[in-house]
RNA sequence: GGAGGGGUUCCCGAGAGGCCAAAGGGGGUGGACUGUAAAUCCACUGGCGCAGCCUUCGGAGGUUCGAAUCCUCCCCCCUCCA
């Protein structure tokens, strides 16, 4: 067993604040005396199954945790998901089904224990304890804080200040967040920096119910893509951590080297002085950015899925970026036609390239589509339809290999 | 409850009877340059086998040869007052 003080900085690495780090020593302390673990929850929106590299800088504390012998419990917000976390954008949301909240867990599950150990994780549903609160439970909650202290949040002073709606149920949110933590008796909460408040009140609320306050972990929020918002599923600039190798490997290659920076110190399980070195390399000319940023890359393939594939992954990106050649993999379709020839920009949409004609046509004329490694700017292209198999690429990374199957009636199909 | 201001294309935002598939910006896509970086530059950005036609300016009607623009009713949002 690791030393309290090396248990104490790992714990501290990638932790953006803690309250208090103190708390956290002194817990950690009697968890050792008594030989209980730690309770250690995070909390999850059950509307979203699709987790992200984004989602993983918690859930790899989390491991860590679990990794030293903590229990970890892994909470979906199942009942306070219809509330929503109000952030401001009043968007009421539609309650789900019984049935849909179950698929979103499964999903969830299969996706966090490509990191957790299934067999050392607790998940749990708020809605469990929440459902039988009843409005007996909830007034008793609601009278353990104060509209003055709610308003403390950020958030709501400035919405109120400026006269845009502030809704009840908004504050119920947190006060709902904190039995939660009241509930499990949680030990520690980890959550985004963007979770202060909800896990502060957390505290109050468990010292009103009689309990030790939980120690709050915030962990630093990831850029997506695109290196300004927070990563998401809406904004389109995330890498899912259940996406094949190839597809995690070209995302990654695309950010800045800013970016890159950012990305090694909240995902690399690298030591940062490890980091800094590698940086310092990049800037000096010793280390090329594109080196550093495929290291990165690769390390985090590795992690979902394994070396080898990662290896590949490199191999692939070289050989089609680099090298020009084609991926040894492309999707391949038989476009099943009545007539001797098809016109081009209906290529393009059969095979889903293309939204619209009208796209596929503007694509052409713009000189995004090769036949055969053969640039075609003509929109009116007939393509003869022959036994060969061909290639088309599509725009500078979306390739496939066509073959034709010469008949009357039928569908096209994808192969 | 009263008074006023608004809802325009993926987003922001101009347009105030025909020249409007609708300025400008953002985003996105394609191209050039590269390290499929970033930055930059150029182009494109409703649909349709496309010199034409069809559908779009909150919704439903109406006026007009012609409506995003004018009229009527309805829905939603905001500001001020109570």
């Amino acid at each position: 067993m690791v030393d309290i003080k090396e248990e104490m900085e790992l714990l501290r690495k990638g932790v953006e604040e803690m309250v208090s780090e103190e708390e956290l020593f002194e817990k950690l302390e009697k968890s050792r005396r008594k030989g209980r673990p730690l309770k250690v929850k995070a909390g999850f929106d059950p509307t979203a199954p699709d987790l992200h590299l984004g989602h993983t800088v918690l859930i790899q504390k989390l491991k860590q945790f679990q990794d030293l012998g903590h229990q970890v419990i892994f909470l979906i917000g199942d009942f306070t998901g219809l509330i929503g976390d109000p952030t401001g954008r009043t968007e009421t949301r539609r309650a789900l089904t019984p049935q849909e909240i179950q698929e979103n867990a499964s999903t969830y599950k299969e996706q966090v224990f490509k990191i957790l150990d299934p067999e050392k994780t607790v998940v749990a549903f708020n809605s469990e304890w929440l459902s039988a609160l009843g409005a007996e439970g909830m007034m008793e909650l609601a009278a353990k804080y104060t509209v003055a202290r709610m308003l403390e949040r950020d958030d709501f002073k400035h919405r109120f200040k400026e006269g845009i709606p502030v809704y009840i149920h908004e504050f119920l949110y947190p006060l709902l967040q904190g039995y939660d933590s009241v509930a499990l008796e949680a030990d520690v909460e980890l959550g985004g920096t963007d979770q202060r408040f909800n896990l502060l009140v957390a505290r109050d609320i468990q010292r009103e119910y009689g309990q030790e306050p939980q120690v709050v972990m915030m962990l630093p929020i990831l850029e997506g893509l695109d290196g300004v918002h927070k990563m998401s599923k809406s904004m389109g600039n995330y890498v899912g951590i259940t996406e094949p190798p190839s597809e995690m490997f070209g995302k990654l290659m695309s950010i800045s080297d800013e970016l890159m920076w950012r990305y090694y110190e909240l995902l690399s399980d690298l030591p940062p002085a490890e980091i800094r070195a590698r940086r310092e390399r990049v800037a000096k000319g010793e280390l090329h950015p594109k080196r550093a940023k495929m290291d990165l890359a690769k390390e985090i393939v590795a992690r979902f899925h394994d070396e080898e594939a990662a290896q590949n992954a490199e191999e692939e990106f070289e050989r089609v970026f680099k090298d020009r050649h084609l991926p040894s993999e492309m999707p391949e379709f038989t476009i099943v036609s009545e007539k001797e020839a098809v016109w081009l920009p209906r290529v393009l949409t059969a095979i889903r390239f293309a939204h619209s004609t009208s796209e596929a046509i503007r694509a052409i004329q713009q000189g995004g589509v090769r036949w055969d490694g053969k640039r075609i700017t003509d929109k009116d292209r007939e393509i003869p339809c022959d036994k060969g198999e061909h290639v088309l690429k599509y725009g500078k990374k979306r390739f496939a290999k066509i073959r034709f199957d010469v008949r009357k009636g039928g569908q096209n199909k994808e192969a």
